[in-house]
DNA sequence: CTGTTAGCGCATTCAC
DNA sequence: GTGAATGCGCTAACAG
């Protein structure tokens, strides 16, 4: 009535009349074993269903061939895409990918870092919640784990980063709308503090500024009921706009959502354009013209250059001693409907 | 110019001049240490950066407070809500969830079997590619780990499992469609192989048949192309059908575009029923019925379920001896503007 | 309250 | 080709 315990080696071992030695080698390629021991060391371990102890590798010391990831949800799409990409590149190096989420709770993240580190991950992939935590800048600091940031950088801290053109992308698209001829482009979004929307905004405000129009920007977009109040209240105001630029993917949805309601058509008289692609953009009427990420190259490049960092074996040194790298990924506008290009329905 | 290494809790214990176990104490709470002694072995954790190494935990043979998810993908919004409902409940049980992704292939399935066996999970929740596969059932029944199956079952194993109420959602839906007058209703889908499909096939089948009306099933839809040809085809035909019941998502959101495409409206001439909600469901118009999951129902009871079986701790015996549970989940009929029902455009 | 010791499952010397 | 012995980091008896 205990535990019937998974079978260890030694079982094995026994069972087929050799020593430990032995099936020790059998499992790791069988090198070294003659090719009658090797089938019948094989047999018993079918027999068994023995699997090799992952934690008693661990515990030699070696790799744990796993590696990390901390975001902050597992159903955002644009997370989930990352992960789905990470896992890959895991996979190529023989590696497990353990995702965890915080929903942005920067103690949850803490507490998150530390499980991981306690199972001995290889490395860590993070989105962190708050680029500039204190606690977290330290604490990443302090570990020995390589660490690669992605979407949002970790400031004053020695971690490389892989992330999206935030700025040059939204600089674009709102010059992009400009060029539509738009002069009352109002800026709307949510989480104002993400690294990720404070670049935006800065695009937005470059773009903006070098036209010699004015910033119309409201941050305090959560749901879709402050989304059809702000956007009623600069249709009732002064200047009302005639092109709205959203900076993140709900909230350019809670618009879209909002114009329908009001009855008021895309482009004209106002136009949308958003921040990050989203499934149904092509499927809407009219098509939702975006700025999109490479999601899945922001994954892969992560876990490239992570793996990078403990697999370089001549250059381990320098690898360590360079500064972080910080890696740009190019966006791309994509002209649909909703801006006033002329878009394909499907 | 060695790997330097993670602080050990022997180590820890010769700085704070201490012995091992009261080391041990420390970290698993405190209990039977001076409050002296504590605060000092405290400090020392702290400036080394100390984390306790699970593996070797996992050594002396203890859970590993691990729990491991198998899903076809973690970008498939299903799948990754499913993830994140057992995730939290893992969390509440102070445990790690392991999610690997196999992208419905067979092989790579049980290859993160293997994995995860190694990395000694205390347990497995899975949604299998193949609900038959004779390979997966096997290695399953001589696994000693807890499993449970989620959104499709296992067959002739003893496997519990959590899954959608697929057949009577799915008949309820075209019953729906038959009580809003349509009388050609054509089903159209992919991934015809798949458990919870097929059990969607028999509800539409069972309804139809019960109506004395006609069977129109295709099973060919993969793209946008195939939907295209499929819809043209029937509408050519002899018997144009005047609503399309669609049995997945994907199969859903192409036909929705064929129809807007061809500028058939909805529901007249031709409704609309998805199995299975979707995100932009409510924002598309018209708005799209659809036949909603209790998806992170379905996680959260897996995980609960998955716990429930080695935390039992009176009815360790009962539990390992009682047959597998099938726990059915029901679904709800979410009615929009695209069957025919009026609904709410936001 | 605190320290000593043994052993978890495995890879790895080093002999044979 | 093969096996016996050692130790990885930690917890759990068992003393003191």
């Amino acid at each position: 009535m205990k535990k019937n315990r998974l079978p260890t080696l030694s079982e094995v071992a026994r069972q087929a009349g050799v020593g430990n030695t032995t099936v020790s080698r059998v499992i790791n390629g069988g090198e070294r074993v003659s090719p009658k021991t090797l089938a019948r060391v094989r047999r018993v371990i079918d027999a068994l269903g023995y699997r090799p102890n992952q934690a008693a590798r661990v515990l030699k010391g070696d790799r744990t061939k796993t590696i990390g990831l901390i975001i902050p949800s597992m159903a955002d799409p644009f997370f989930s895409s990352c992960a789905e990409a990470a896992q890959a590149v895991a996979r190529a190096n023989d590696s497990l990918l353990i995702v965890t989420a915080t929903q942005n709770d920067p103690h949850t993240e803490i507490e998150n870092l530390n499980v991981l580190v306690s199972h001995r991950v290889d490395g860590l992939l993070i989105a962190p919640a708050n680029s500039r935590s204190q606690a977290l800048c330290e604490l990443v600091n302090r570990l020995s784990v390589p660490i690669v940031a992605i979407d949002r950088p970790i400031f004053n801290s020695s971690v490389s980063s892989v992330v999206s053109e935030n700025f040059k992308g939204a600089r674009a698209a709102t010059q992009h709308l400009i060029e539509h001829g738009c002069e009352r482009i109002a800026c709307l979004t949510g989480e104002s503090t993400l690294f990720t929307i404070q670049e935006r905004i800065r695009g937005y405000r470059a773009a903006v500024g070098a036209a010699g129009l004015t910033c119309t920007l409201n941050t305090s977009i959560k749901d879709y009921r402050s989304a059809e109040y702000a956007i009623e209240s600069l249709l009732d105001g002064p200047n009302p706009p005639n092109a709205l630029f959203t900076l993140k993917n709900s909230t350019t949805i809670y618009a879209f959502e909002v114009l329908q309601k009001l009855n008021i058509a895309m482009p004209k008289p106002i136009a949308l354009l958003g921040f990050d692609d989203f499934e149904l953009a092509t499927t809407l009427r009219p098509s939702v013209s975006v700025v999109q990420q490479p999601v899945e190259d922001i994954g892969r490049a992560a876990a490239e250059l992570l793996f990078e960092k403990f697999l370089g074996t001549a250059s381990s040194q320098q690898v360590r001693t360079a500064r972080p790298r910080r890696i740009l990924l190019e966006t791309q506008l994509i002209r649909r409907s909703s801006c006033g290009c002329t878009g394909h329905p499907a």
